[in-house]
DNA sequence: TTTACAAAACTAATGATATTAGTTATTATA
DNA sequence: TATAATAACTAATATCATTAGTTTTGTAAA
């Protein structure tokens, strides 16, 4: 009865990933996920502690994982070439893995400790790359706020297929960066 | 048996926008609706086509309501006033009718014929707003799905308690939205 | 006023789900 | 080799949404 396979949480996780990439992370249950492990539902608890805890473990993956991507995207970068390689890496990291992201943007809280702390990197990485910028710590803090509002609003409208126009996604994704960057030049021009 | 109440399809959506407001779409079950209309829940089928069909329905008065809100915003006001004005009425709509909103933002997808002409409602909306600066009709697609983003993603990261640092959000908004209009000037007066 | 029909509620049943409890078998370790 | 940890299992429960079929109520026609 039932060979044993090596089955472990990162095993579980990863098939996890797949299966909310793949049909989307409302789809993701533990019944579909059992069947793909080729295991029955109840032997999932032996390596996760439900689904609200899955669900969560996909949501700092995401958040680490998206984070990395921009900083693969920035390498070499400075200034406005950093942010916007950094914008255009997090909604092509949604475009790649939906399910993740679909994860990242449903989390019912960051209030969780584990996730709080995944987040905070996200931030202190932005901070970093418009350090050159020279603003306040509160500016910066503004402008992160609203460097996420973009990109994270971008990528869930693009993931809903909320764009409809026959229209080029990238170069709007372009262009909304760009003129927020060049608004936050003439902002740091009147040293505001 | 079952003293019949003058139950209809309203009265069941607003009931259902209430639980949505008050405890989340998530936690938005027919069971959970049934109960607060004192029905059994098979009764509901009477009034709506299934679950599906009802958050549907939640997702297109939401966007009726949304775009109402930001028509009421920018009576008297043009240009940057009412593009800010439209801004912060789109996410000072998203923190009174939460449920509302997430209706609107999980909606599975656009395709759905009632859903695309309300969506469109909102971009035409949009437009005239944008009517006065002159851009050709390509310019102002892109520019509409740049401020789509920003309050979308703005509102979306608000809800999930994504603005941790005690940094006043009003003003992280406004700032968002003057910055890129800033930017989007600048643009204007390039001929771009 | 009575009758007939449409609609709104109901009960009962089904199938999917997550979860818990308790059991068996396998693997690793002492 | 014996023991202990653990990964799988079966069985059971509770919660859902949904469908089918039934009863009752209200309204409109006769």
């Amino acid at each position: 009865m039932a060979i044993r396979q090596g089955l472990d949480a990162e095993t579980v996780l990863q098939a996890a990933i797949e299966l909310a990439d793949q049909q989307g992370i409302e789809q993701l249950s533990l019944a579909a996920l059992a069947t793909k492990l080729t295991i029955k539902t109840p032997s999932l608890y032996n390596h996760i502690k439900g689904l609200p805890d899955l669900r969560k473990q996909l949501s700092k993956r995401g958040l680490l994982l998206v984070k990395e991507a921009m900083i693969e995207a920035v390498i070499g970068k400075a200034e406005d070439e950093a942010l916007l390689a950094a914008g255009v890496a997090y909604v092509d990291f949604a475009r790649k893995q939906p399910g993740l992201y679909e994860a990242i943007s449903l989390l019912p809280d960051y209030e969780d400790p584990e996730l709080k702390e995944v987040g905070a990197g996200v931030v202190s990485f932005l901070l970093r790359i418009l350090a050159p910028y020279g603003l306040s710590e509160e500016d910066a803090l503004h402008v992160v706020r609203g460097f996420r509002s973009m990109v994270h609003g971008f990528a869930s409208l693009e993931h809903r297929n909320g764009f409809r126009m026959g229209l080029d996604r990238d170069e709007s994704l372009r262009r909304l960066l760009q003129t927020y960057l060049r608004g936050l030049r003439a902002d740091v021009a009147r040293g505001k």
